[in-house]
DNA sequence: TGGAAAATATCGTAATACGACATATTGGCG
DNA sequence: CGCCAATATGTCGTATTACGATATTTTCCA
């Protein structure tokens, strides 16, 4: 069905479409993010790297290590982006004694309260985005050629 | 109820690790996007622009304006965006005739299999990532302090 | 105990988006 | 009808940030 829509290798043009509708939506949650992160005067990627310290569900304390697999960088972009964080006080590093290869990251009191405030305009923003972002996850699986 | 899970301003735990959880599933399809895109020989914000010019849903062809809104870059980056994509074979550029202050972007060839590629890719991709992303996302709205 | 592997760190480099500014074109209005 | 503000695109210098290559320290195990 619907031949005429159809590019000659490729996918619909609804399937088109529908992709570009999602990445659009994606676009606009990141947008109101990094948006909101500089407001409260922080780049993105810290943002980020405090919700993965704060909403680290383990056992003991995350490492340079987990925020690297967390936020999917790097090791050594891990070490970078923690060494401007606690320049600009942050989170604080303390060496493990278990393994002393090993720095485990810490939340300043400042960051605490900068992510509380985040995270709270964040689900208010989600809670209004999500009908949007779900439908357009959704129709792309409709129309699979 | 769960107030020892209450961090003093703030948010639940279980809040921050539902975030947290969101953000990894959000980096876990963006990060397969960009190494689907690069594995083609593209850089990521190509790749979008591509897909944003296929699946402008508009009565005409996309303008450089109409790229800067649906990829939420500012006009100017937009421009040096399609000037690289120009030098890569991948758009062409072409004034307008009613308003000879736009210019209309089309896919080359070359440009229409690479996006067929990707996006078969990536619609495959989503179909097994959707229900991670659906329920970290559907997570958010319960447990709303 | 001697090295291979792991964890973190350093330095130079490249990509890309932005701000400030410039140019061209359009449309409205006195 | 001509002038000017607004619109659309383009140019240039700058800053951020992630990566590759490489180094250092510590751990683990054969």
């Amino acid at each position: 069905m619907d031949d005429k829509n159809r590019d000659e290798d490729g996918l619909t043009r609804t399937q088109y479409v529908a992709l570009a509708a999602f990445r659009y939506e994606l676009r606009r949650f990141l947008a109101f993010s990094e948006t909101a992160a500089h407001g409260a005067g922080l780049p993105a990627q810290q943002h980020q790297a405090l919700l993965a310290i704060a909403g680290f569900d383990g056992a003991d304390a995350p490492t340079v290590g987990t925020l690297s697999e967390r936020l999917m960088i790097a090791p050594h972009t891990a070490t970078e982006l923690t060494a401007r964080m606690v320049e600009a006080g942050l989170i604080s590093k303390l060496p493990s004694r278990q393994d002393r290869r090993k720095v485990h990251l810490a939340l300043t009191d400042k960051a605490e309260d900068l992510l509380a405030e985040l995270s709270t305009a964040h689900l208010k923003e989600l809670k209004s985005l999500e009908p949007a972002l779900t439908a357009a996850l959704a129709r792309l699986g409709r129309d699979r050629a």
